[in-house]
RNA sequence: GACCCCUUCGUCUAGAGGCCUAGGACACCGCCCUUUCACGGCGGCAACACGGGUUCGAAUCCCGUAGGGGUCGCCA
C-alpha cells in the first residue's frame, strides 16, 4: 500500500516510564515531519501497559516535552492501557483459532531454558515446551500465559523503508507471549493491535524495534490484518559511539531545555540533520522541514550525538529571534540564577540591551548571565580580569574621563564614542586602553557589548555612577 | 553465543558508475574586521575501513575481512 493510495497515520509511542529522551525526540520529529509532510495524521499513543513503571509524572514530562518541542498531536491521545479488553479478546480469538496456546512453563523454567541454549550455542528461545501439548496435562494451580505460534520452516520479509528488506529465518521466531499469566496484555500484542485499530499506516521508530518487526508480522499475518509500512530510523549515540546513556545526554528534553538553554528551534533543526540530509542545506525551518522531508532521505548508520553543533545551531536561533521574545526567556533565568528583580522597568531595558547582547550566546544562560550587569546595583562587584584592568593608572584616567563625560549633552552611543576617542587621542592612549577600564567599571567584566552602547542603555546617571565608583 | 544491521574528513552529512583533484556544515588553526568577547568575511587542515573482484572507468555494483551497533524478558 503506497503513501499515497490512502491518509498517511504515524504514531509516536513512548511508553512513561521516564522522561521523553533525546532519541525519543527524534522519533517523534519525524513521526510528525513525515505525517505533515504528506498532509496526513501524527498521533500519539502512550504505552502505559507495564503497571509497575508507569508513572503519570512521566506522562507529563512526556506531553510537556512534546509541545516544547512544538510537535502537536491529531486528536486524543491514546492510552493503551485502557485498550487491555480489545487486545485480551484479540489474543482469546488466536487461542480459539489454534494459532495461540496456554504455556504453562515458570519464569525458573523459562531461565534454566534460556542458559541451556546458550550454553549449547543455541538461539536464546522458547523451545515449544507446551506448543502441541494438551491442557489435560497442564499443571495443578498453575496460571498460564498465552502464546502465539510462529511459524517454523520459511522466512520472514520485512520491507523496511530505512532498512530495506530485512529477512530473518522463521527458526529465529519465538513463540511470544501475548497475555501474561496475569491476563494482562503484553507489549508484543498491545502495539500490534492498537496500531492496526488505529489505522497507522507507517509505523516509524527506532532500530531497536527492528527485531520485533519480525514478531510483530506474524502475528498481524495470524489475524490476517494489513502490514504497515515500517521504518526504522537508526539510533542516536553519544560522542564516544556507545549507546546514548545519562553521561552522555539521554537527559529528559527539559534538561536541554531548563539546564543548558537550548531553543526548541535548535534542538528541532539539530534532531533533523541527525541522520537526515537534503544537499547542503543546514538551516532549516519548520516549514521547510515539512516540504522536503521524506522517510527515503533517512540514513541507515547510527549517528554520534555533537554538543558542539547544537551549540552552533542555537546561537543562530538566539541571534535570530525577536528580542521581545528572549527578553521573556532570560527574565526568569536571571530572577532565578541571579537573584534580581526583573520588573517592567528591567524587561525595557533588557530589551534595549538585546540586540548586542544576542550576537554573543550561544544559549540562554550565557545570554542571561551577560545581561545580569545591567541590572546589577551599584556599586558593581569585580570580577577577577576587571579588576586587574582598573589599576591605579586607569583609575585616574576614569576620573578625568568622568569629568568629561558629565558635560555630554546628548547621551547617544554615537557622541559617547566621539568622546572617549577623542580623549584617548588627548592622552595620546590607545582606544583600549581607555575602552577596557570604562568596561570594567560598567560592567565589572572584561567582556561585553560595546561599551558606548552600554553606556546609551544605562543612561548618563547610571554611567556616571559606575564610572565614578571605580574612579580615583 | 545466535540472528540482523551498519561503515565518506574528529563530528553531522552531500554523493544513486564517469560531473569527485570527493562538496557543505560544526569543531580546530591562520588572517581580516575590531575598545573586549562574539558576529561576520577570507583561507587552511582533514575522509571514501581493508582486501579481492565486475567494468574502458567504482566512494558508488558483487564477495570476503575487520571494526562498530541492535536484538535475544510474563519491559516497552
Amino acid at each position: 500500500m503506497s503513501a499515497s493510495a490512502k491518509q498517511v497515520v504515524t504514531r509516536f509511542a513512548p511508553s512513561p516510564t521516564g522522561f521523553l529522551h533525546i532519541g525519543g525526540a527524534r522519533t517523534a520529529l519525524f513521526n510528525w515531519l513525515f505525517a505533515r509532510h504528506h498532509g496526513g495524521r501524527y498521533t500519539l499513543r502512550i504505552e502505559d501497559t507495564d503497571r509497575a513503571r508507569s508513572t503519570p509524572e512521566a506522562i507529563d514530562a512526556i506531553l510537556d516535552g512534546l509541545s516544547w518541542l512544538g510537535l502537536d498531536h491529531d486528536g486524543d491521545v491514546v492510552y493503551q492501557f485502557a485498550q487491555r479488553d480489545r487486545h485480551a479478546e484479540v489474543a482469546n480469538s488466536l487461542l480459539e483459532q489454534g494459532k495461540a496456546y496456554h504455556c504453562y512453563c515458570s519464569p525458573e523454567e523459562l531461565e534454566a531454558m534460556r542458559e541451556k541454549a546458550k550454553a549449547e550455542g543455541r538461539p536464546i528461545k522458547y523451545d515449544g515446551t507446551w506448543r502441541d501439548r494438551d491442557a489435560s496435562e497442564a499443571p495443578e494451580g498453575v496460571k498460564p500465559v498465552v502464546r502465539l505460534k510462529m511459524p517454523q520452516d520459511g522466512e520472514t520479509t520485512i520491507r523496511d523503508l530505512v532498512q530495506g528488506d530485512v529477512t530473518v529465518p522463521n527458526s529465529q521466531l519465538d513463540d511470544m507471549i501475548l497475555l501474561r499469566a496475569d491476563g494482562t496484555p503484553t507489549y508484543m500484542l498491545s502495539v500490534v493491535v492498537d496500531d492496526h485499530d488505529m489505522g497507522i499506516t507507517h509505523v516509524i521508530r527506532g532500530d531497536d524495534h527492528l527485531t520485533n518487526a519480525f514478531r510483530q508480522y506474524q502475528l498481524y499475518a495470524a489475524m490476517g490484518w494489513d502490514i504497515p509500512e515500517f521504518a526504522h530510523i537508526p539510533l542516536i549515540h553519544g560522542a564516544d559511539g556507545a549507546k546514548l546513556s545519562k553521561r552522555h545526554g539521554a537527559l529528559g528534553v527539559e534538561a536541554y531545555r531548563d539546564e543548558m538553554g537550548y531553543l526548541p528551534e535548535a534542538l528541532r533543526n539539530y534532531l533533523l540533520r541527525l541522520g537526515w540530509g537534503k544537499g547542503d542545506e543546514e538551516i532549516i525551518s519548520t516549514e521547510q522541514a515539512v516540504e522536503w522531508f521524506d522517510i527515503d532521505a533517512v540514513g541507515k548508520a547510527p549517528s554520534r550525538f555533537d554538543f558542539a553543533k547544537l551549540d552552533n545551531l542555537n546561537g543562530h536561533y538566539i541571534r535570530n529571534s525577536q528580542d521581545r521574545a528572549l527578553v521573556e526567556l532570560v527574565a526568569p533565568l536571571l530572577a532565578n540564577r541571579q537573584e534580581l528583580q526583573v520588573g517592567d522597568a528591567q524587561k525595557t531595558l533588557l530589551k534595549k540591551a538585546m540586540p548586542g547582547l544576542k550576537e554573543r550566546a550561544k544559549n540562554l544562560l550565557e545570554l542571561a548571565d551577560s545581561a545580569a550587569f545591567y541590572l546589577h546595583p551599584r556599586p558593581l562587584e569585580l570580577n577577577e580580569k576587571a579588576a586587574k584592568l582598573l589599576d591605579d593608572e586607569a583609575r585616574s584616567r576614569l576620573s578625568l574621563l568622568h569629568a568629561q563625560l558629565e558635560t555630554l549633552q546628548e547621551w547617544e552611543a554615537e557622541k559617547i564614542e566621539q568622546l572617549l576617542k577623542s580623549f584617548a587621542e588627548s592622552q595620546e592612549l590607545k582606544l583600549g586602553k581607555v575602552a577596557q577600564p570604562v568596561r570594567a567599571a560598567l560592567s565589572g567584566s572584561n567582556v561585553s557589548p560595546s561599551v558606548f552602547e552600554v553606556m546609551e542603555i544605562l543612561g548618563k546617571e547610571e554611567s556616571l555612577g559606575r564610572i565614578g565608583d571605580q574612579a580615583l
